[in-house]
RNA sequence: CGCGGGGUAGAGCAGUCAGGCAGCUCGUCGGGCUCAUAACCCGGAGGUCGUAGGUUCAAAUCCUACCCCCGCAA
């Protein structure tokens, strides 16, 4: 069974190397051009296109998949896997692989469909979230679905240990589904009523949110694009949060504690958060305790929020 | 030439504007207190102040060039 495998960042990386060791021929990997990264503007290659140089893999990056499909065509594959590939597949490009193309998503569809299914379920708060295998159609991951998998959602998750733990799973699943698949196995079920988010963007903390919307805000964007807050004239993105109880009358975004020894405190509007690793602007990433050494905020002051 | 912050003891920072003894918090080591302690008290060690050059009686500090790290934006 010859494979194309259509994928981008990171996550997708772990499923395609799944495939690949799995004794799948990939015949083409399929990711988006190298794009300028960083502040120097270095053309960087995709972490999948790394994935596949390295395992010496054919690989095809074509500014738009619609106008350049000769080259897929020609590498005459039966099925597509895509997973976070970040173009739109046209109906022509769905019907080159008589085996048609699969999709890994990163959510418990019909839930989380779109953008950024990862840090919204965090950020929402949600105590389980999953991957999905699905056939992919015209719409946005409305196809019916052939797996799901689960994993709780736990307090010490951000966007990234939660990614990295569900790429795993991905890789586990993709090949479970290209197992039944071969064998002519399968059953698809439809998607019911759900929903699509959008992708995620820096956000400055409201502090007068509950502790528990603060933290999830606080990791879902944790490790990019962060939520960020601003105190003292300095910017902070903050890497991690804990909530606490708190039962100081003061107002949301004091500074209620800020000793290496107790840690930064921010009262929020209910409970307060534990803020345990962070970035000042131009610095490194460092923990709250190196952080607070510097005193450069102090306890009973107050991060500035307007409009 | 996108905008900006930074490099000082193991860590995080102050000191630079206005040149004049290398300072703070934490860690670490030793001692004390305590039933005990990550708490508290006393004491010590630890620094080519990013690199090279220049100015000066004197440079972390002023001048020149370079290296490195990072935030925003793309």
């Amino acid at each position: 069974m010859k494979i194309v495998f259509a994928g981008t960042p990171l996550f997708a990386t772990l499923p395609l190397a799944a495939i690949a060791d799995a004794g799948y021929e990939v015949a083409a990997v399929l990711t988006q051009p190298d794009r300028p990264q960083g502040r120097k503007g270095i053309l960087t290659p995709s972490p999948v296109k790394e994935e596949a140089l390295s395992r010496g893999l054919p690989i095809l990056q074509p500014e738009r998949l619609k106008s350049d499909m000769g080259a897929l065509e020609e590498v005459g594959a039966d099925l597509m896997v895509t997973c976070a590939y970040g173009q739109i597949l046209t109906q022509e490009v769905l019907d080159l692989f008589p085996m048609g193309v699969w999709n890994l998503h990163a959510s418990l569809l019909p839930a989380y469909r779109g953008a950024a299914p990862i840090a919204r379920a965090l950020i929402d708060g949600c105590r389980e979230t999953g991957v999905t295998v699905m056939k992919t159609e015209r719409g946005l991951d409305t196809g019916d679905m052939l797996l799901r998998a689960k994993t709780p959602i736990y307090d010490s998750d951000t966007c990234g240990t939660l990614g990295e733990r569900l790429s795993r799973i991905s890789a586990e699943l993709i090949v479970e589904a290209l197992g039944m698949i071969e064998r002519g196995n399968i059953s698809l079920e439809r998607q019911g009523e759900g929903f699509t988010c959008k992708k995620v963007s820096r956000t400055e903390v409201d502090f007068t949110r509950t502790a528990r919307e603060v933290s999830c805000l606080i990791r879902g964007l944790s490790p990019a694009p962060f939520a960020y807050a601003r105190i003292g004239g300095l910017v902070l993105n903050f890497w991690f949060a804990e909530e606490v109880p708190c039962e100081e009358e003061v107002p949301a975004g004091t500074v209620v504690s800020a000793s290496p020894r107790e840690g930064l405190l921010v009262k929020c509007g209910e409970g307060a958060v534990r803020i345990t690793e962070l970035q000042p602007a131009g610095g490194r990433r460092m923990s709250a305790r190196d952080f607070l050494n510097g005193k450069k905020v102090q306890k009973g002051m107050h991060f500035e929020y307007l409009s």
